[in-house]
DNA sequence: CTGAAAGCGCTTACAG
DNA sequence: CTGAAAGCGCTTACAG
């Protein structure tokens, strides 16, 4: 019931009690056995605490410490299971380990990533987890010139040590997947298009390789033409698709279950897109079985991903070298 | 190149240029200008910072500050795209107006909560928006006691403004499509099942007095045993329908695209599932239509409801009233 | 145009 | 068993 606009501090419960701010703060962080607080003490201040709705100033306290114990994520989207997986299972790890855990994310956007870094660096973050940022390396940078540890997830960056799916293995089997079927439903035998992704982006990059892997194993070859590379978005590979209209079987490798929704929306448009046209993504989303054409979806592995994250939050002097994750074949 | 632990401070960069750090801080926070400190001084403390990598410590800032700019939300899940959606789009529209956002997702477990809720007014966090939250009157009272505003979102509380969709009307509608279709294309009537939600949570005892409105208005009697409402989770919906083997035409209402996953899972073990059962879902997924028996689902109003709870956040005295939003019915 | 000084709310040796 | 005091890195009147 109180009415009062500042918050209440451990100076007003020391007043209230009779008792020295040195004695409540010892109570409230739980170091009170140790500076042999009486315990009646210690009952006391925890009820007022309590009565008092006291919540403790994190800033004063963080200021103060040695340590924040914040471990930070940036994330480019929550739209998709891939990205909300990591960070709910990031948070709730990093909760189980006793730290704490910061995850923004910052739409692919290089410049509000860079900005995000810095900003969790400035909330004295201990380790940053740059998680498919486009810029890695200059993050790494930034956190190594603060003094903060720098992992790179799922995008691969130089300077820092990075985490991510094999990409080119998970591509080349998704790749002989589209094609084997291609040929067993629709008695069909051709270059697929790729569809969605960046060039700029290593991922993107390797997934292509093996994607023009498979190709060659059987030797077709594959025109440029058929490479749909222009970003990530659903109406980006929707657009890209439109004026492909086709009349014969033909096949497509989906990058990312975000281009999937542009490929569903552009197929669903064709008289009989579902008859002539076989396709699979790379990424994993629990309702895929269910998309007519689909063949397959490449699932990345989250929990071994954060596996090895988690291995490396705190190590020193960690080797700015490149974990490769396999994925897991869904067929489809 | 430097390799000290400690990180740079405002009085590591005066000494190194000869001036006060008074004079750095005006002109690293940007107040420099009203404080006429002269261009030339300024330029030097930016090329040296940004040569430092130096960044400010927000909690010292913060602590010597007046106001934080923090906007803190929970939030249940990432793992669908309608929370997914709201973080996002939470944090982008935050960072619009200069505030500083800060997510975290509770797993709809109380405590959790709870305690996100204090770390986050311990963070000094101005508000603090409890989405799907299972106890907000909880949140509330301790966010008042600390003097911060709360706002609910998605699931309603008594005790501070709330901004929600309107289950009940939603849920009719939904619901008279799927018996609709359940007429049209089984040529059946009769009492749907309800799956999925807690009935500690207002908006599933809300969808279901919609759901047995839309049954009363066609006579239809709906039994208790039809009610199946025990959480959220994919694997319970499964589980509540194992032995549930329809061999004659039926309907469900899905609440949750989480519950929909098992439902899904559940109808695709089932001889001819596909043929037999039709069903709505309470909540949008872009993958949706593809669906076997799936009618229809019903968006929420994302944008919208944000607009509102952006539009409290600041306001001082805002009444505990409750903001229905509809939502969209998408019809497939 | 610039600096010295006080103070934000904590924590932690140190002294008793 | 408990308190006085210094200090974390900033910001901001205030004085010049």
């Amino acid at each position: 019931m109180k009415k009062e606009t500042k918050r209440t501090t451990i100076y007003d419960l020391a007043t209230r009690l009779g008792a020295s701010p040195s004695s409540v703060s010892a109570v409230l962080n739980g170091t009170w056995k140790k500076r042999r607080i009486s315990a009646k003490l210690a009952e006391r201040v925890m009820k007022l605490a309590n009565e008092e709705g006291y919540a403790m100033n994190t800033q004063a306290s963080l200021l103060r410490r040695e340590k924040s114990n914040i471990v930070a994520m940036i994330v480019p989207k929550y739209d998709n299971r891939y990205f909300g997986d990591i960070a709910e299972k990031f948070e709730h790890r990093a909760r189980e380990l006793g730290l704490i855990p910061i995850v923004t994310c910052t739409q692919r956007d290089p410049e509000l990533e860079f900005n995000a870094a810095r900003e969790l660096v400035s909330y004295q973050a201990e380790c940053l987890i740059a998680t498919g940022a486009t810029d890695p390396d200059r993050i790494t940078d930034f956190c190594h010139a603060a003094g903060v540890q720098a992992i790179n997830m799922d995008l691969p960056g130089e300077k820092a040590p990075s985490v991510i799916s094999d990409n080119f293995e998970g591509a080349l089997n998704l790749t002989r997947l589209i094609l084997d079927r291609c040929q067993q439903e629709l008695g069909w035998e051709g270059a697929l298009r790729f569809v969605g992704g960046r060039l700029s982006d290593h991922n993107t990059v390797a997934r292509l390789e093996g994607f023009k892997a498979a190709h060659q194993e059987r030797g077709i070859d594959v025109p440029e033409s058929n490479i749909l590379i222009q970003g990530y978005s659903a109406q980006t590979a929707q657009r890209l698709l439109a004026d492909f209209q086709p009349t014969a079987p033909t096949g497509l490798f989906v990058n990312s279950t975000i281009a999937l929704e542009g490929v569903v929306a552009w197929q669903s448009r064709l008289p009989n897109g579902a008859e002539l046209i076989r396709y699979g993504c790379f990424d994993w989303d629990p309702f895929g079985s269910f998309l007519p054409g689909n063949v397959g979806m490449m699932e990345q592995n989250v929990d071994i991903m954060l596996d090895h994250v988690f291995e490396l939050i705190g190590k020193k002097e960690t080797p700015a070298e490149v974990i490769k994750i396999p994925c897991e074949l869904r067929v489809y």
